[in-house]
DNA sequence: ACTGAAGGCTGCCCGC
DNA sequence: GCGGGCAGCCTTCAGT
């Protein structure tokens, strides 16, 4: 099948097959949004609950960013770390080059 | 049982129960999280699909928007823009922008 | 293997010559970053003094995105866009906000 | 004078002052972008320039990441820290508030 | 030309 | 009701 056959750009009967997939597109992703949308009201309920139960909904968010954040953190360090050794490993090679490295990062 | 006798805030000598609690409201909320990121990376995929449809992506989103748009207030922003536009002299793009469309459908 | 030469990509066993250049460059941009960010940080201080005034910074910051676009490219946009919606079968707004504006200025 | 006088959404006279007002503040705006993209043109250039010295603008683009990172990271290292103690404050107040709490966190 | 990543910007939710 | 803080989206840029 010829790709142009069903290319909105270059398809010509409006309305027709495109028109219908385009829908489908709009329509699941309208349908995914909402979705979405619903579960953002959820956990806002839940907070609320919690809020309810007497936690602190601030503090409770900073644990579920602790949470998430930790291991990535740690991730970071290593990339860190790694980038350190990937930048001086450019100039480092020689006792010049390592004096030249110290002093751009001074 | 007294209410006070495991807030977090209040009440002290209460026991692990609050942490229970706690516990349950982080999990709740991370699994809710879960799903909405998992509903977000299907949306992208959805936009990925229609892309590889010959869908404009940018578009798309676009005409997201618009639907989702109450009528009134799309009108109002439009009304400004038109209103800003002609202050600056510069009169809207809507005419041409319809006579474009006009003459992509003769 | 010789990685003595210590010049990145081609090496000239210079010593901290390379050092100084590197320094050199690094300074070079960061000062053109604090440039920017502080030119960054003049426009949204701009905006705000425009809202100050009674202006609304959305509608602004839309005009200035018209203004920058390329006409021909924004009438593609439109037309892109009415397309898609007639396909949709929901025929643009265009004539609606059309009819606001008139109304606005009558 | 009162305010409303000059109000984009009650004064009348378009084209009239608010008109100049607009346009003065489209024209900064513009005027500052428009520094603002030539900075990051230069920019590009040094890079460019950098790499014609047999950089890796890839490497270099890391070092400056990091000279900007590492004095905030130490911040939010603080932060997280304080984090820590804010949310364990809240039932860590009793033995078995910390018993608790680690589960909170298992 | 497309994909993935980074930074900036916008809209949302909260507290004041 | 407003402004600040935060998450998500969009845009830009290097790499393939």
């Amino acid at each position: 099948m010829r790709k142009a056959d069903h290319q909105p750009g270059e398809g010509h009967n409006s309305g027709g097959f495109a028109g219908e997939q385009l829908h489908a597109f709009v329509t699941r992703i309208e349908q995914l949004e909402e979705e979405k949308k619903s579960l953002g009201e959820d956990i806002k309920e839940v907070y609320s609950e919690a809020k309810g139960s007497g936690f602190d909904t601030k503090i409770l968010r900073k644990i579920i960013v602790l949470r998430k954040m930790d291991p990535g953190e740690r991730a970071e360090q290593e990339t860190l770390i790694e980038l350190y050794m990937t930048a001086l490993g450019q100039l480092s090679d020689t006792p010049l080059g390592k004096a030249a490295v110290k002093s751009a990062f001074a």
